[in-house]
DNA sequence: GTCTATAGCCTGATAGAC
DNA sequence: GTCTATCAGGCTATAGAC
């Protein structure tokens, strides 16, 4: 695990006025979206004055930076470790899925909405298309991996459209979880249920090997 | 198909005013997003005046819901139609995909953010959730004919989860596309590609001869 | 760093003439 | 049915005292 980067935590002191207001924020727009909540809403959550607000963060559309810098600092770390993995292994890549997962929920709302997004912070459009670009090809890298490696054996035509579903089940099962039912807080169990439709999609293509890894990861416990 | 329910065109007579709002609106809400629309943009589109534009739908959210009716109506006369398929016919099923589909991407401003919808219309979330329930339903009844009819074969552990997935690329194909490239306007590849992403999915369950017909209509010539 | 107070804009919506 | 004119309220953001 990286350390923290532009001081998330102090390790003694308690946090900062700054970080509060980017708990608070981030459970907000997690909540509502981005556009519908206010700074009054969110200077009200931290309990401090509106002014004091804009102290620490002159425009809104800052806010949703900073969020989405932590957001990409984890997600290119995460990245970092899956091509760190010396050979290929089954386990670690499930680990690897497994928190690719607990990060898209924590900053889910990077995902409900992306035009609505880019409306409000317009300047995100290249990192965003960035990091989703160096994510799909990272996952692409394992497949290859695990393909030479005799883990799975997927077809030529049916790559692409394979690995397609795979991003768009392993993005939008937040999405799908909070319409389906009100899903507001992420229980270890709706990690789970999407870990496992993901699973679902690639046990038709896994060797034997591969399939008894996965079971083996699905029937853990929660993280 | 149905007839015009709402008036929705007069056979002979101009689109009325109402019809051009409804039409103008639909194409703003898809491209921004209904709260990032206002409506002084919407009169302008329309080339009303804003006034006017009250006079035809006293509220924002009664443009919301005018427009969720016209999907609800044409979701419900879809699934009337799938129902009334006399014997499983892999055939008639991928036609019923392929109209859903066109479906998802002319009203996908209803799919890209259901939390933000909700703010600004909040009466319609029982008729959502009701709509979203009952195609699912129908995709099950589908299923299940199917595999009676032998069609398909799907292990009684994985129909769940194959069918949360086919619910959720089916839904959310659009948006990811949205994303990936800046595709704006459907262009009928836009549905060939969303269509052979859920064929993707099925094929590992199908019998040769459901897999022939899905070939063959994937090959035809785009509506 | 935190507060009070307020500016300035834009929004959805209404009243009433034509 | 369509327009002009206008309002009240909420929003982001700033200025300046403490």
């Amino acid at each position: 695990m990286a350390e923290n980067k532009g001081k998330r935590t102090e390790p003694t002191a308690r946090p900062s006025t700054r970080e509060r207001i980017l708990v608070s924020t981030l459970s907000l727009f997690n909540q509502k979206g981005p556009e519908a909540v206010t700074t009054a809403e969110i200077a009200e959550a931290v309990r401090i004055n509106q002014g004091n607000l804009y102290y620490h963060f002159r425009t809104k559309e800052s806010l949703v930076v900073a969020l989405f810098s932590r957001f990409e600092a984890d997600a290119l770390a995460l990245v970092a470790e899956a091509d760190a993995v010396p050979a290929p292994d089954s386990k670690a890549y499930a680990g690897f899925l497994r928190k690719w997962f607990s990060l898209v929920w924590t900053y889910r709302f990077l995902f409900r909405d992306l035009p609505g997004l880019l409306a409000t912070a317009p300047g995100l459009r290249g990192p965003i298309l960035a990091v989703s670009a160096g994510m799909r090809l990272s996952v692409d890298v394992i497949f290859q991996r695990m393909e030479t490696a005799g883990l799975i054996s997927v077809a030529a035509d049916d790559r692409k459209p394979l690995l397609a579903n795979v991003w768009i089940v392993s993005t939008y099962w937040a999405v799908y979880l909070g319409l389906q039912e009100g899903v507001r807080d992420l229980s270890p169990q709706h990690v789970h249920w999407g870990l496992s439709q993901v699973a679902s999609l690639l046990r038709p293509y896994l060797s034997p090997q591969a399939k008894a890894d996965l079971e083996e990861m699905l029937s853990e416990p929660l993280a």
